[in-house]
DNA sequence: GCAGACTGTTCGCTAACGCCGGACAAGGGC
DNA sequence: GCCCTTGTCCGGCGTTAGCGAACAGTCTGC
């Protein structure tokens, strides 16, 4: 095992992943960026090492660039609370004392920090609709939260797929776009914030 | 002029100016790549689009990553202050005034902000000095300035060439890594900030 | 049951081109 | 003059990226 199988493995399982998150099928993300459906797969498979170019179509079928399959994804420009991931909020009674401050509710901290000064938004999206033709950037930090469907979210160069129950946080500087990507509406509430001052 | 050749051209600038900057000759730099010189000098001409091992090659022989060549050259993780860009401090005097606070000195603000709490450290680098064996992070910000020799700092993907007079500042939570890249031992001064509160 | 439309994979095959070695002209420096 | 370096160009080899077709497996619907 050469370093060059190494990271033809490590660039075919992200191309994997990302394909995976798209929900496309190899035939359908190769009509997209105008490959053979083989290639796909040789590509993931690590069989094979893309040319630039064709890591590039491949990318933008999938609205990011080619640093995505280089940049480490430890290092986000956000963070993505999943549902699973919510910490209860409200109950974090001191253990000790055993206090309830608190009965019959539940509250969630979706958000990494507690914002103030925010715009909420109930959103409502179309099959297809989206928010955005192309990524844009503004002042302030934002926070959105799926009620239903399925939302892609554009952060500079990654992709976020939110599925009902998952949030998202990331500041407006960084350009983004958003994507109802189910085959239903998508309810959602989205927090805007604006610069602090 | 298809698109393909315009990346391939602005790739091959990309990789002329990072050559240049590290003042490698094509067959220099295509010994520490390991690859032959009269591909350097395709690759940078745009004749030939290298194969995603060979520009990772390229990129690893000068200290960056292959995400270098594809990431716009526009945001810049940190701010350089070139020595020709510093603009005088102290001497904003009113025009209408013409007040003038002080004389016999001469002040250049060659950082972006006003900082405060900062630990200031005078350094010497002998020839092949470095710091930092890998690129590392801490919590603050620093600012650097070279006062000799000539001073390569890696910025998470980026590298700066600081020659005497250059000055640099960026949050040190982007690995960084300091190498005297001068025939000549290198001084500066360097500025440590720790984080707030 | 079986047809049809998917899914992903594998197998030659070929044209393309990444990459190399060598030769070339144009400077300095001595 | 000679020598060493600079970058560029050319011919050609060898690799392989990319393709089309065929493959087996799964699921739906008739």
């Amino acid at each position: 095992m050469n370093s060059k199988q190494e990271s033809q493995s490590a660039l075919g399982e992200r191309l994997h992943e990302l394909r995976s998150q798209h929900r496309y099928s190899i035939r359908g993300l190769a009509a997209k960026a105008g490959v053979s459906a083989s290639l796909v797969s040789d590509v993931e498979k690590g069989k094979v090492e893309p040319s630039i170019s064709t890591l590039t179509r491949l990318a933008s079928a999938m609205g990011t660039t080619i640093t995505y399959f280089f940049s480490p994804q430890a290092q986000s420009m956000g963070r993505v609370v999943k549902a699973v991931d919510r910490v209860p909020f409200g109950g974090l009674a001191d253990p000790a004392s055993g206090t309830r401050p608190a009965s019959g509710t539940r509250f969630e901290l979706a958000s990494p920090t507690e914002l103030h000064s925010i715009e909420a938004i109930y959103g409502h999206y179309e099959v297809g609709g989206w928010f955005g033709e192309e990524p844009f950037t503004h002042e302030g930090e934002e926070w959105g939260f799926v009620l239903s469907g399925r939302l892609k979210v554009i952060l500079g160069d990654e992709v976020h797929f939110l599925d009902p129950g998952d949030s998202i946080w990331f500041p407006s500087t960084v350009p983004h776009r958003m994507e109802n990507v189910a085959d239903t509406p998508t309810q959602y509430i989205w927090i805007d914030i604006p610069p602090r001052n």
